[in-house]
DNA sequence: TACTTTTATTTTGTAAATAATTAAAAAAAG
DNA sequence: CTTTTTTTAATTATTTACAAAATAAAAGTA
């Protein structure tokens, strides 16, 4: 028995899917979230459910109100999306000065590995889940620099914005822009990394 | 029957009483939160509890395990906060900017008993009250210029700053900083509010 | 018909009981 | 005596059942 096989939690599991469903777009905005369906579509009860939808409605993705219910959150303004995209930024930024430390051969190998699959993602057109590798790479720079604490912070800002552009950008130059990140902190080029950075949050 | 008794949740009162121990430093960082004894403390079950818990893990002010439990967090590195004020700052002078047009008779009077507020719980030297008043003077702000949406992302770097600078900076300072922020807005001179804001997050 | 009021239905909120997991304590082996 | 294993206790996760609230439908009134 030397394999570690992970277990993950049903509670993630039901997040994770309701959050691909909210990114894609097959969750339109304002959906109404029936607790008992959920529970019934996931095979669960509806205490589980409840936890997620708090979750998610904490990460901004979901709208709650007091004995009416959930629904999926509408767009950004305009101005909050320029404004998240400045946040985001320096967040990040801040990410990729930290980081430099920190950053081992073996994370440099994990994060290969995360390209790696935004590629085969990519060329197998499957562009949600190009959409969670792509936050899955920002996410590892960011716990890695500033923990769970930065990650807990940056989060619902990037989820939030993934609402607005669905399904655009699915070209090559986003798998290539990751790329360059990657090379610019290999090379420990805090110059570099953070202009290619900038390049790609936008 | 004139009067519009406003009914507050039981879970709101909940997360209220705890968000006020973990900032005044009564619930010591790290410290376990058992749900079956949070549960018989407010004497509710522990369904309720576990929404709460919930809800301040994404706040920041708990941490949460896989079935381990949650306990309250610790306060942020030097780094972090410094990075957070950053981002408040941020967030907060947009929030001026896109309040000018907004802001009415009504909303000024409002803002204006709160700053009373703050000078009541001053004088009365009820600290506590009055950060959870201060952070409720910036709350109306950002809900205003950017609503739930902006809210969202700005409140857990508040909360979380909060837990650093425990009951430090409780000079009649602070509630003229506020009278000077507001005298701004009502001037709708959005550099002195800036500046006074400004001085006011640090 | 248009409007209000009442009733019924649906949906969320809370409580209480059971299952699964983890941490602690006791027993066994080296 | 130390380490490992087994057993016990405590705690979280989930389910089920019930209570409260909100929405929808129906009945009554102008």
């Amino acid at each position: 028995m030397n394999r570690t096989n992970k277990i993950i939690p049903v509670r993630e599991q039901i997040a994770d899917a309701l959050r691909s469903d909210i990114i894609s777009g097959e969750l339109a905005a304002n959906t109404k979230l029936n607790e008992q369906q959920l529970a019934e579509r996931f095979g669960v009860s509806r205490g589980p459910i409840r936890d997620v939808l708090l979750k998610l409605t904490k990460e901004g993705l979901v709208v709650s109100k007091n004995n009416i219910g959930s629904s999926v959150s509408s767009p950004l303004s305009a101005e909050m999306q320029k404004l998240s995209i400045d946040i985001r930024r320096k967040i990040e930024e801040f990410a990729i000065k930290n980081v430099m430390d920190k950053m081992t051969e073996n994370h440099l190998k994990e994060m290969d590995s995360i390209i790696e699959r935004m590629q085969s993602h990519f060329d197998n057109e499957e562009y949600t889940e190009l959409t969670k590798v792509d936050i899955e790479f920002h996410q590892f720079l960011v716990r890695l620099a500033g923990g769970e604490d930065l990650v807990n912070i940056w989060y619902p800002i990037v989820l939030r914005m993934r609402m607005n552009y669905q399904r655009i950008k699915t070209s090559q130059t986003l798998v290539d822009e990751h790329k360059t990140i990657l090379d610019g902190i290999r090379a420990q080029d805090v110059k570099a990394a953070t202009a290619a950075l900038r390049k790609n949050i936008k």
